[in-house]
DNA sequence: AAGCCTCGCAACCGCCACGTA
DNA sequence: GTACGTGGCGGTTGCGAGGCT
């Protein structure tokens, strides 16, 4: 039988959770275009996999989410942008569609309004370096010049999925625990030429103390 | 009470990467 | 080298519930 053809759309009947709970059970994960075959589910593989990661998967938490995943979620979203999977990683318990559903219908909207109060901000104080730019010595040249955003992501990632020094390891876990103001938000965001954003201005400082090999630059 | 609107979430779709024959 | 199967990912859609008028 060919994908697409012939299989069933929609939600999930409780027997239809119940044929694909006893198949996983017993032939285990994978193989999931097998699953029409082997108990006569009419569901495609695709539509069998996601099946199991999101829902019936015993691991998966399906409380609703607490403040200290909502504060875990933000900070690895301005880290990694909507790379949902590498953020669903780091969230013990969630999904990654949970993890995109949630930002999409609920943090997004929560940021957006926090984003235009400290719009408003920072149009009334730009000319004023931060202390943090002034510590690590940050001109705004190099920050337009540079694609300084994307080179953040594209190392966070490299953490995240364990491919660089112990110690640019310990920074960015450093940099994770939450060290939030009063409105339980980081409170500063840097908007780059390129639309990427960061909220720690920390990262500054740590790229600088980063080993060289961890960093990946992505040009000017 | 009924129709409309909004929101949250489950599920689908298209694309890509990787392994294997 | 390439065709095919499989799994993974991010974006998008559409349904259902609840709120609003």
């Amino acid at each position: 039988m060919k994908e697409g053809s012939g299989y069933k759309k929609g939600f999930w009947t409780v027997e239809e959770d119940r044929i694909l709970k006893e198949y996983v059970r017993k032939h285990g994960k994978g193989r999931w275009n097998r699953v029409a075959n082997m108990t006569g589910l009419k569901r495609c593989g695709k539509s069998c996999r996601l099946r199991w990661i999101n829902y019936l998967c015993p691991n998966v938490n399906r409380e609703d989410f607490t403040e200290e995943e909502d504060d875990l979620i933000n900070r690895l979203h301005n880290l990694l942008g909507n790379r949902w999977a590498l953020i669903a990683g780091r969230v013990p318990g969630r999904t990654d569609n949970q993890v995109k559903n949630h930002w999409n219908t609920r943090l997004r909207k929560k940021l957006e309004k926090i984003n235009k109060q400290k719009n408003k901000a920072i149009a009334s104080s730009q000319t004023l370096p931060t202390a943090t730019e002034e510590k690590f010595n940050i001109s705004q040249e190099t920050k337009t010049k540079t694609n300084y955003g994307a080179s953040v992501g594209a190392t966070s990632q490299k953490v995240l999925e364990g491919g660089c020094s112990e110690g640019t390891k310990g920074l960015f876990d450093t940099l994770l625990e939450p060290t939030l103001n009063n409105d339980g938000y980081d409170s500063s965001f840097w908007f780059l030429d390129d639309g990427f954003n960061v909220n720690a201005p920390d990262l500054i400082g740590l790229l600088g103390q980063c080993s060289p090999d961890d960093f990946v630059w992505n040009g000017f």
